[in-house]
DNA sequence: ATGGTGGTCCAACCA
């Protein structure tokens, strides 16, 4: 089984790219991020022609999250537990025996702002609300950008980043204590390119020097991280036409 | 280089 996530930063403008991407690598699940989307627009009908299911939360402008599945999403929830949040940044439904969790985390912006304490807030929010869903759910997955890059290694340049949003003690600390629930990043089970990164910002040539973070994350529990046989990050997109600054984060499991 | 680019939706915000 090969599940997928990817922060698509509009789906209305990356549709192609999403369409493409889909017929060549013909994942069971695509989690979407930054669909940017209201409900009433979202593109059911064009992802049910490469038969693929859509579950979707999505608001005007910005935000929005769409999860998209070869078998259809059983209870799908919109909300982190007990935490009221207008922006639509989650999407949890269970696939067969997979429960999956497809997250938009905060950005942030920078550490001195209001967004930077929203980020924290809600993190730990996500913390409490994982902790209940792995205890009914041991086959758990949680994908999306996490706009956290858990370590030093996953920074083109960790000096010049050093304390700010995306990359801060808080932050790093705050996705710890979300693994320490229970989940691990599936990705560094497995031996990587050095400077694996999967977000390159538009400005100043940044892909085109591989400067970029690794902000896309996927987290299993113990069952998944056991069942999980590869992790890669597929950077071909980054340099198609008008891209997303994200690129696809794919993992591969047995079926066991 | 306190900039740069891109998306939403048309002024300003977000990333």
């Amino acid at each position: 089984m090969k599940v997928a996530t990817w922060n698509v930063n509009s789906l209305r403008v990356r549709l192609p790219h999403v369409i493409a991407w889909l017929q060549r690598e013909q994942p069971e699940i695509l989690a979407l991020q930054e669909t940017k989307v209201k409900d009433d627009d979202f593109p059911v009908r064009e992802f049910e022609a490469l038969g693929y299911f859509s579950t979707f939360s999505g608001q005007p402008g910005y935000n929005g999250v769409a999860t998209l599945s070869r078998v259809r999403a059983q209870g799908a929830s919109l909300e982190i537990l007990g935490f009221e949040d207008l922006q639509r940044r989650v999407l949890g439904a269970t696939f067969g025996n997979l429960r999956l969790w497809n997250i938009y985390v905060p950005n942030g912006q920078s550490v001195d702002s209001d967004k930077y304490q929203y980020k924290l807030g809600w993190l730990a929010a996500l913390r409490t609300h994982l902790a209940a869903e792995l205890a009914q759910h041991p086959r758990l997955l949680v994908v999306g950008d996490f706009n956290i890059a858990p370590e030093d290694r996953d920074v083109h340049d960790p000096i010049g980043w050093q304390g700010r949003v995306l990359v801060s003690p808080a932050e790093r600390s705050a996705l710890a204590q979300i693994a320490s629930v229970g989940l691990t990043d599936l990705f560094r089970r497995f031996d990587q390119p050095e400077r694996s990164y999967s977000w390159f910002d538009y400005r100043a040539g940044s892909f085109r020097r591989k400067l970029g973070l690794r902000i896309d994350l996927m987290l299993g529990s113990e069952e998944l991280a056991r069942a999980c046989t590869g992790v890669r990050i597929d950077i071909e997109p980054r340099g198609w036409e008008r891209p997303s600054d994200h690129v696809p984060v794919v993992a591969e499991f047995t079926n066991n």
